[in-house]
DNA sequence: ATTTTCATGTAATCTGTTACATGATTAC
DNA sequence: GTAATCATGTAACAGATTACATGAAAAT
């Protein structure tokens, strides 16, 4: 009884949204679960197998536009029992954050190229915000945000995705503009 | 020149704060920069071998308590040059968030357990958050929130734990709400 | 004509976790 | 006396990235 791993936990989450190929799982792995679960077609296909060999998801092949054959997964009864049972246990939380360890050694660096750094990752984040605002948007018009709806998930997850693009975004600008502070010499004693 | 990895740069990081052990690196490795990156002392002890290999610190070894020499470990100027070079370049995102995850699959388990479940995250974040805040007053009152301290970094790695806190703690409790809603039969057409 | 999209796989490498292993000193 | 803290290491395994490899069809 080979256990599932959390990437196979999360390729059954995505084919109860469906049916798919494992190039089709590549990409919804972007959006907007993507934004906080990531992974590559080499991580997807064999845990595909695995899982297939498992029981957790069955697999119809078809004619493929290369060398291989085309296959198309979908979640088996036990597929969904077993994501049923994961769920509701306690998540493990994983930090691990290039962006906020760099700031932990700010004043190892120089200052004005840290805030440009900064600075860039708080105007990225403004404009994921924008993007996603106007997608959460589209989901609440068309129904997501009611928890019973089959993608309330869709939702929920950009939900805390915006949230969390908020946040970046308020805490890079102040940390160029603290920065672009030292450099400019005046350090405004409080 | 074996490149530095994403861990050996966070040891940098800590070193700056002064000489350590692997033991003292394994525990400043919780509190705050741990908040956003962690490691085992498995993990940390072979890439000190491996910075002082290429220069990046230095080793003082004296009597352990143990059956094994007690290593101290000192930045050099190599090692902060390099750690200086790496700062400014463009930070990766690495999400992979479990707590999010779940959220995306949440209508395929039991409405009542997962309601529990992200209460219970709510709760713990709301108690992170209290301790998290009185900690940051803490540092604010030794001056560490001016950019030119040299723990400034210590602050700022907080200041955005804070936030994140805040907006893990909302969209749980949020989540849960709406989740028992479902539970309680009436869903509340808008 | 060339690039992108569709589609699947493997190999080598790197990163990270869990478990094993040792032993002195200090606190309860 | 027992547990926690200090202190360092290795081995086995699991998880993830980068690069290699193939080839048709559709779009530019």
């Amino acid at each position: 009884m080979a256990s599932v791993s959390t990437l196979g936990y999360a390729l059954l989450s995505l084919l109860t949204r469906g049916p798919a190929t494992g190039y089709d799982l590549t990409r919804r792995m972007r959006e907007p679960i993507g934004y906080f679960w990531v992974a590559q077609h080499s991580q997807i296909y064999p845990e595909l197998a695995r899982l297939a060999g498992a029981g957790h998801v069955d697999v119809h092949e078809g004619d493929g536009p290369g060398p291989r054959a085309k296959k198309t997964y979908t979640i088996t009864e036990s597929g969904r029992s077993t994501l049923a049972e994961w769920l509701p246990e306690p998540p493990a939380f994983q930090p691990r954050s290039e962006v906020v360890l760099k700031a932990y050694a700010v004043n190892s660096a120089d200052p004005a190229r840290m805030a440009e750094m900064y600075q860039s990752i708080a105007d990225e984040a403004a404009e994921r915000l924008q993007t996603w605002r106007a997608e959460l948007k589209t989901m609440a018009d068309q129904g997501f945000h009611h928890p019973s709806h089959p993608r309330f998930g869709n939702y929920a997850v950009l939900k805390i995705g915006l949230e969390s693009q908020r946040v970046t975004h308020e805490w890079a600008a102040w940390l160029a503009a603290e920065l672009r502070e030292v450099v400019s010499g005046h350090d405004g004693a409080d």
